[in-house]
DNA sequence: TACTGATTTAGTACCAGGTTATAATAGCTG
DNA sequence: CAGCTATTATAACCTGGTACTAAATCAGTA
């Protein structure tokens, strides 16, 4: 029994598949959180046909994904119950002060110097700035910033933030951050910070927020 | 209908309950993929009493826990651009003024609220700011900023840089920035620039911190 | 034309890890 | 004893799948 001959023929017509599994493990890449059921409705094609293709890309389903996706930040994560932030956590009281470190890698610097752009500097400091506050939802309002001296690849970047205000006004937190590198200031910053001050935002989306 | 009458009595003996609830915690705490089935096992009790447990404390089920978990990480993970300016620079003239759009994706927002996280609207400011000096060496000194009204997913921010004063300090330059959505103003800063005004500083023996 | 083979769709059974609701039981306590 | 809380049991249902079988569709080719 010859059996091939799909082989010998250069198979032209054969692209509808292998772009829709190129698509697909683009659409999944970009977006984790995708069920096979939406993914019908992108492909225009069956469920089945959605769940074939991840077999054959092993690409596993949606809870295995999250699951990855947890245990990988899991490893690295210090328990922190929190936000985004950019840098590690090292230190945090809710309400009154934090402390993160930031190493200056490759793709933090002008390629050219080897120093630092300032919005990753900001970021850093702008993040823990938000992370302190103990609150649903924290955004960061006005910040006046001082970049000291410039920071260079290698360095470390300790950002210390205090919560200096949360009296008076109940929607506002000012919180000053300090970042140093080693005993040396690089960077400090006051931002004020909108808060929710206790009430809750409900998006419908994961949380069940109510249930009582 | 006074419901409250344990609180008359110091129930001493109510201990056991609360004592649960605290271990609960704990233990999913420490482990957050642990399955109410575990809990069972490690607790004594019935799954029922789990989940009732889990219920009183709003201790989300596994799955969402890691979804949660899973959406910290990918949030995180995609922080901050690494190359070059953020947003596409529209127009520039050296050392007037420079446009920039930046469009907010997914990976710039807070995922719960879809608002953009303040350091990408200050990336793209900010190197826009740095942008337009026309200088081997531009880094930010100080900034201050102001964050008129949050920014959301899929809105287009474009910015405007006006470089307001060369004047007198040769090493240093202000640039102002303007962000736009639509017609709205939604970010505004001043910046004030190092640059290397025909000095040479000489960082890491190589010149010129930007551009191209 | 009929056969072959790949692709796609459909349908069923089953699973983990739950939620929700309802009821029964145990244990104390006034 | 009634009345209460806490616990356990039971059953129906949900999501987002896996695993498997089978049928339908299309393309090429002998």
């Amino acid at each position: 029994m010859h059996d091939y001959k799909v082989k010998e023929v250069p198979a032209i017509e054969r692209l509808p598949k292998r772009q829709r599994h190129q698509q697909l493990s683009k659409l999944i890449e970009e977006n984790p959180f995708i069920t096979d059921r939406e993914l019908t409705r992108l492909l225009k094609v069956s469920i089945q046909t959605i769940r074939l293709d991840r077999l054959e890309l092993a690409i596993p389903e949606l809870r295995e994904r999250l699951k990855l996706m947890a245990e990988r930040s899991y490893d690295s994560v210090r328990s922190l119950p929190l936000h985004e932030v950019i840098g590690d956590i090292v230190d945090l009281q809710l309400d009154r002060s934090g402390i993160s470190m930031f190493e200056i890698m490759h793709e933090h610097v002008f390629s050219r110097t080897g120093i630092a752009r300032g919005h990753h500097v900001f970021a850093q400091a702008n993040s823990l700035a938000v992370a302190v506050i103990d609150d649903e939802i924290a955004l960061t309002a006005t910040a006046d910033i001082r970049f000291i001296r410039s920071v260079k690849l290698g360095e470390k970047c300790i950002a210390k933030a205090y919560v200096r205000s949360i009296s008076g006004e109940k929607s506002k937190a000012k919180v000053e951050v300090f970042t140093y590198v080693g005993e040396e200031m690089v960077f400090q910053g006051n931002f004020v910070i909108y808060r929710s001050a206790g009430e809750h935002i409900d998006e419908g989306g994961i949380e069940r927020a109510d249930r009582h």
